[in-house]
DNA sequence: GCCAACGTTGGC
DNA sequence: GCCAACGTTGGC
C-alpha cells in the first residue's frame, strides 16, 4: 500500500516558454495548474509517476538564455486536464471525455527563483550533468525526469549569487 | 527568423 | 505497418 511505502521522492523538469508562463508568474500566483501538455511520453509521466511533494526544476525554453530559473514543487498529482474538455478552448481535444480521459495535469507550488538563470550552457558544461536530457541535442519533452543528484547540483549552481 | 530534430497524421 | 508530409519545438 502507498502508505505503508509511499513512493521515494522524484525530481523532475518543468519546461516553459517565457512568452507564456514564467518564475516570477509562478512567485506571485503561489500556485498554479500545469496543463495542455499534449505529448503522450510527458503526459504519462504526469499521469503516472508524479506524486505530491516532488521537486522540479524550472525551465524557460525560447529564453535569452535558456535555462533553468528557478525550483518548484508538485502540489497535486496527476488529474485529467480539464482544458481538454473546453470546446474551442486552444487545449480542447475531442478525444478527451471524463470517463477515459487522454490528457492529464499536474498542480506546482513555487519553491524559489534563482538570483540567477543556470543557462543551458551552464548545464552543458558542468559535471555529473552529462546524462541529462535537457542539454541532448532536438530534445523537445517538456516533462523530463532528473536524477537527485541533477537536482542537487543544478539547485546548487542556482543558489549562487553573481554568477 | 532560420532550420534541424522530432512527434503525429494519414494515405496506401 | 510503412513512411512521406506536415506541424511544432526550441537552440541559435
Amino acid at each position: 500500500m502507498a502508505i505503508l511505502f509511499p513512493m521515494p521522492k522524484r525530481y523532475w523538469l518543468m519546461k516553459c516558454e517565457p512568452a507564456a508562463y514564467t518564475i516570477d508568474d509562478l512567485a506571485r500566483d503561489g500556485r498554479t495548474s500545469w496543463e495542455g501538455v499534449r505529448n503522450f511520453q510527458a503526459r504519462n509521466f504526469m499521469r503516472d509517476d508524479m506524486q505530491e511533494g516532488d521537486e522540479a526544476l524550472f525551465y524557460a525554453s525560447n529564453a535569452d538564455p535558456s535555462g533553468v530559473t528557478g525550483l518548484a514543487r508538485i502540489a497535486r498529482a496527476g488529474y485529467p486536464d480539464p482544458f481538454a474538455w473546453k470546446k474551442g478552448h486552444k487545449y480542447y481535444d475531442e478525444g478527451s471525455t471524463a470517463a477515459k480521459p487522454v490528457w492529464y495535469s499536474v498542480d506546482l507550488a513555487y519553491v524559489a527563483t534563482f538570483p540567477a538563470v543556470v543557462s543551458l550552457e551552464t548545464l552543458k558544461n558542468t559535471k555529473g550533468l552529462e546524462q541529462m536530457m535537457v542539454i541532448r541535442k532536438g530534445s523537445r519533452l517538456s516533462v523530463q525526469p532528473v536524477t537527485k543528484s541533477e537536482f542537487d547540483i543544478v539547485a546548487r549552481l542556482g543558489s549562487k549569487r553573481g554568477r
